[in-house]
DNA sequence: CTGAAAGCGCTTACAG
DNA sequence: CTGAAAGCGCTTACAG
């Protein structure tokens, strides 16, 4: 039952008065180059630990803006679940005085950038953190660094931009998730077989990650399986046609897989029509409602979630414990595990359990 | 920028003092009822939300009682991550005034009870809170049962009670857990092939459920796949005799598991003596140094990790919750997903990176 | 049964 | 550069 050291004790070991060891110990202006170092030795000695919920009650509200597509559409899924991590983190953290902005944008990519220009200029000055998506498009770039270089500390989540000072990126470690379908595919089906790859957007830094993780786990364990690779993202119909065109022609193929969630549905749609379902292991990416019935109904064997709450939760944990101890921290990069999800569990991620807090 | 509704709020608008609101809202002794429905009504219509932040700067200490195996000999592994989880989420909430007692016991079940009786008898109306494991004796289960008496909030983890009137348990799904293991290894061998299945103590329930879950995905998936089990867990040599007599004898075996984390161990160590290693499926259970090495030497080929890291986290969580914000949590059973670790993501789990906190 | 007051550990103007 | 004082939103004796 020790009593916790507080500012007062440190006050009055010090000889000051609490008002200056508070300045003293956040290296705020106003203190003695001698006073400082006295209090901030004291302080150490008694291992003093400032008390955040006491410190919350008081200082000025801090502003958190989250900038991230809404959750329609095609974002319908993914960005759902990064919504709810922010939130369920938000959530938890709601009595320490933040206050928060939620900004999410429409219509694709390019409306990052205007949100964030849009934000900037009508809260100047006001802006004390702010989370959002690393999947950018180059105006969203450059926004982001405005932010960055104006001081703001920025967290990234599920991608990161390169040689941007923010304070941090939240990510899946897509080197390994794509290694991770090469091997459950490897151990499923003869050498002397064939795996259709759907690399989605060669320009997007996470499908071509994953591709590299699995390219690079079959060479590395010297596999003879061959990989058929079709790319592309935007033009679906152009895609789907491709994959068709392969699963018609080419009977060596034994699995499937997608580093994509649009590439996953269609995957399934093409098995399906050509009467492929269950016959060749097939894994997609995300999960979401179409990808969990087609894992159901047997059509998907597995699927590699990517788990963009966990992401966006840690993220923003992340981001608010700097803000408010002023700890930056352990590392700039963390990763997330990817999970392989089976028929057999999957029910452990549907209807929000995902969220494995509360 | 709305302002949060304070205690001050309602006590103008009930026209009554902060005291007499915060007695009111809490279900305190000391207010009329016509004064306490009032109070009530104009909190509920003003969207009053406590602030706990506050709240726990004033109120008494809480204190909380952690009783687990001490993280020694074969529990080194699996209990540390216990008690790291544990401590993550104190840690998390450190500032809320609490004060937290760690009890340890050593020398297997038999002296949680011990432990919890001495604690009990000392601190008498002084515990607030316990946390423990739910995988006990006879004993330790009439000493958690008299703490419930008591009037004591309990959260289990890692294994329930029967009918015990605790506030929650979280655990690993087993039946799940089971049905996994069952799932990857029949999507890698032939049909006319047999799996020896390690079931560990049918008298543990962690145990006999994954062994039912594997049993059951067999059957309703129609399965051909000839299963042979080997039971037992504390006479060592015995269960590792009958290992290796199944392993020379039964030609047909082409899959191994295990339940238990001490059969996995056994399990890898017979595979390589006998020269099976890698020529073998095998899926071992729980993460910890001697599997995850045996799984990156290629002798097993997948782990299952049950999160006893996140078990602990959230029941920790969940009971602080509860006692902070005098909150039931919205369930009384929680499952914490079980993860298939492949040699390609074992990296994300080692090294405390499993903790995706902090 | 109810209110006024003190105080938890900080932060923040304000005065000097 | 430094201190004294007020106050954040609660809880808790204390007095009536």
């Amino acid at each position: 039952m020790e009593k916790r050291i507080t500012i007062k004790d440190i006050a009055q070991k010090a000889g000051v008065s609490a008002g200056t060891v508070h300045r003293a110990l956040t290296g705020k202006a106003g203190v003695g180059d001698e006073c400082r170092e006295r209090v901030i030795r004291v302080a150490q000695k008694e291992g003093y630990r400032p008390n955040y919920v006491a410190s919350s009650l008081k200082r000025k509200t801090l502003r958190i803006f989250a900038v991230f597509p809404g959750p329609t559409e095609n974002n319908r899924f993914f960005y759902t679940q990064v919504w709810q991590g922010f939130r369920d983190y938000i959530q938890e953290i709601s009595d320490y005085n933040l206050s928060i902005i939620e900004l999410p944008y429409y219509n694709g990519l390019n409306n990052q950038a205007n949100e964030l220009q849009e934000a900037f200029k009508r809260y100047e000055g006001e802006i004390d953190g702010l989370i959002t998506v690393g999947h950018v498009d180059e105006r969203g770039e450059a926004a982001i660094r405005s932010c960055i270089e104006y001081g703001i500390p920025v967290m990234l989540v599920c991608d990161d931009i390169k040689n941007a000072a923010r304070m941090g990126c939240v990510q899946a470690n897509y080197d390994v998730t794509g290694r991770m379908i090469a091997e459950l595919l490897c151990s499923q089906i003869p050498e002397d077989s064939s795996i259709l790859m759907c690399g989605g957007d060669v320009m997007v830094s996470s499908h071509y990650r994953m591709v590299q993780g699995f390219d690079a786990y079959l060479e590395e364990i010297g596999s003879r399986i061959n990989v058929i690779k079709v790319n592309g993202y935007h033009n679906s119909e152009d895609v789907r046609a491709r994959i068709r065109g392969k699963l018609e022609t080419e009977k060596s193929i034994a699995a499937v897989c997608s580093v994509s969630a649009r590439g996953s549905v269609m995957l399934a749609e093409e098995l399906s029509a050509l009467g492929l379902a269950g016959k060749v292991k097939a894994i997609g990416s995300d999960l979401f409602e179409e990808n969990i019935k087609n894992l159901k109904a047997g059509i998907l064997t597995n699927i590699i979630y990517k788990n963009p709450y966990r992401q966006a939760y840690l993220a923003t944990k992340l981001l608010i414990d700097y803000l408010i101890k002023d700890e930056r921290p352990i590392r700039e990069t963390f990763y997330v595990d990817s999970i392989m999800v089976f028929r057999s569990n999957v029910s452990m991620y549907e209807n929000g359990y995902y969220r494995t807090n509360l």
